[in-house]
DNA sequence: TTGTATGCGTTATCAG
DNA sequence: CTGATAACGCATACAA
């Protein structure tokens, strides 16, 4: 039929009223005569008129869209989060303007600046600027709302959960199985969760371990690039900065011919879906994506209203156990280097 | 500073010009005097002036957006190809508007309609809604591209690639080595590819081969909920609709303590990048996706020109073999049942 | 080369 | 309860 290029204007033209009328009716208002909005609905329905929310846009001065920024959309992690955002925001009438930074660094002011002039509010996932830029931005910027970051101004608000707690519960998981040697493949240089897993992972010295690093990333292909450097270090268990490395750092070992547990223990961290899919599954911490996502939307909704919300820290993390981990070897590994 | 409510006036109040040379130097036309253009540029920069996008779209009658609908955002598969369409669209000076389905068949053309309020071209990525409603949407809507899906009409135009290919290519794979029952495991319902995935496997029947199916879907945990009535069938290779799906058998088969391949052969479809991290790596199909995303995109920029590109089939799908295949089990395992 | 004026499709503020 | 009409921020034909 027509391709949507029915205004408001010929639909009031149709049904013998003002532009104005139809406004109303279109925006479900109340002061509108029942018989007269009925037959307005019709009109509009049979002529297939869709009101622009472009125009719309341009005089409420909201867009109904929220832009979200992510590090990767090929990281499983992001899409329950996202997911659960964009559940959120369609409840309320509102769409998502998805945009990846492909962990690009010096692109993410840019990106969430071109966010802007679509969408009234923004959502940073995972940020990887500075704490300088990110400062930067939310001092020029309203309606900034980020994921996993928090600075200790409190600018941007956001939300994160305690990633310290659960990393520290797999470092004591494997303390426990007798490991002493353990080596993190760090992920993304820039990652505020990244430093706190690290951090956790050196403050488990005080449990008996012995932390070293290597630099990796958060993929599968960095865990898998890494693996052999991390070999060198003479560890007995491996703890990926997340799943994405983990899955890399097994298949790297297994071609190898190196078994896990028995030869090495392996955890992740995110619980990815494809985690308990591995052979051995991945020992892992499950941190609640969703809850987050549902938070953060929440969070928008009233930086929307006007209002500044605090940032949030959730505290739900939680160690999954799986059969990556187990037992450390009897024959010390160390000889090996 | 400011939060971005500078509009083109006070741009053109501070530098002393009229807002439409404001205008035309924003949008970089030769026909400023350079110092001038020079001057506006300046005080644009100083004041931190962005161009309201919605503006601009209503007054242009295009708002810089495509609108994407994918069926799942967490199938890998799909990021391939948003993330190439994306690329080339940012390239063009537009942005992706991505929205997902959740496979939900009957909210597609709702969704679809959603996304054309704000983007000026809308692709679907293998939608699962009926023939007749696609026509219907595409009858109504301009500027409607598909991928993994092809009319008879032509309309929507749209790109796919051959999926009757490689999966008969598959079926030959199991056939040399020695299979005669598989089984495969049906996916979406309603896709494109999935018949024609099907179609390939029906007509392996020609090689020798016994096809049977049994209901699954196109995500790890339809894969493993399937695969106890699949081994009721007595089949030695199973063929998964796709990775994910493969990816749950494979859990499943494990979990029941059967060897793959030695016990059955396990196929999948796509070539995510976890299928080579399974244990054993997947033997499973390429498609191009990159190449589709980037073809899609081309067409949608003449599609945004005006003119009406002719639908597309590529034919560069392609088998790849891991270690999840291998030769029929000696002992016949139809007397399992 | 630069400025003026009009329109884009809605919402919202007034009157009536 | 309904109808004019002025924004909204920008692009662009038309004038100068």
């Amino acid at each position: 039929m027509a391709s949507g290029k029915i205004t408001i204007s010929e639909v009031a033209r149709e049904a013998g009223v003002s532009i104005a009328t139809v406004s109303r009716v279109m925006q479900g208002r109340l002061t509108v005569s029942p018989d007269l909005a009925a037959r307005v609905q019709e009109v509009a329905r049979h002529l297939g008129y869709q009101p622009s929310l472009v125009a719309r846009g341009l005089a409420t001065g909201s867009t109904g869209m929220v832009g979200i920024l992510v590090p990767q959309l090929s990281n499983p992690y992001f899409h329950e989060v996202i997911k659960t955002i964009g559940y959120g925001a369609g409840q309320d009438g509102f769409h998502m303007l998805v945009l990846e930074s492909n962990d690009l660094v010096e692109d993410e002011p840019d990106l969430a600046a071109s966010l802007y002039a679509h969408a009234d509010g923004v959502i940073l996932v995972s940020p990887r600027m500075s704490d300088e830029a990110l400062a930067r931005l939310a001092a020029s910027r309203p309606r900034l709302l980020c994921v996993h970051r928090v600075l200790r101004t409190g600018q941007p608000p956001g939300i994160a959960c305690d990633t310290f707690s659960p990393m520290f519960g797999l470092c004591r998981h494997l303390a426990e199985l007798g490991h002493r040697r353990v080596v993190y493949f760090y992920g993304a240089p820039f990652s505020w969760v990244n430093r706190e897993r690290w951090r956790a992972v050196e403050q488990s010295s005080i449990l008996g371990l012995e932390p070293l690093q290597v630099q990796a990333g958060p993929t599968i292909e960095a865990g898998y690039a890494a693996t052999d450097a991390a070999l060198e270090l003479g560890a007995t268990a491996f703890i990926g900065a997340n799943d994405l490395c983990a899955v890399g750092v097994l298949t790297r070992l297994r071609e190898l011919g190196l078994r896990v547990p028995d030869d090495i223990s392996l955890t992740g961290f995110d619980d990815i879906p494809f985690s308990r899919h591995t052979s051995p599954p991945l020992t892992t911490a499950q941190i609640p994506r969703a809850e987050m996502g549902e938070r953060v939307w929440q969070m928008m909704r009233s930086v929307l209203a006007g209002e500044t919300p605090p940032s949030q820290v959730l505290s739900t993390c939680q160690v999954i156990v799986r059969g990556s981990t187990g037992p450390a070897p009897a024959g010390a590994r160390g000889e090996r280097t």
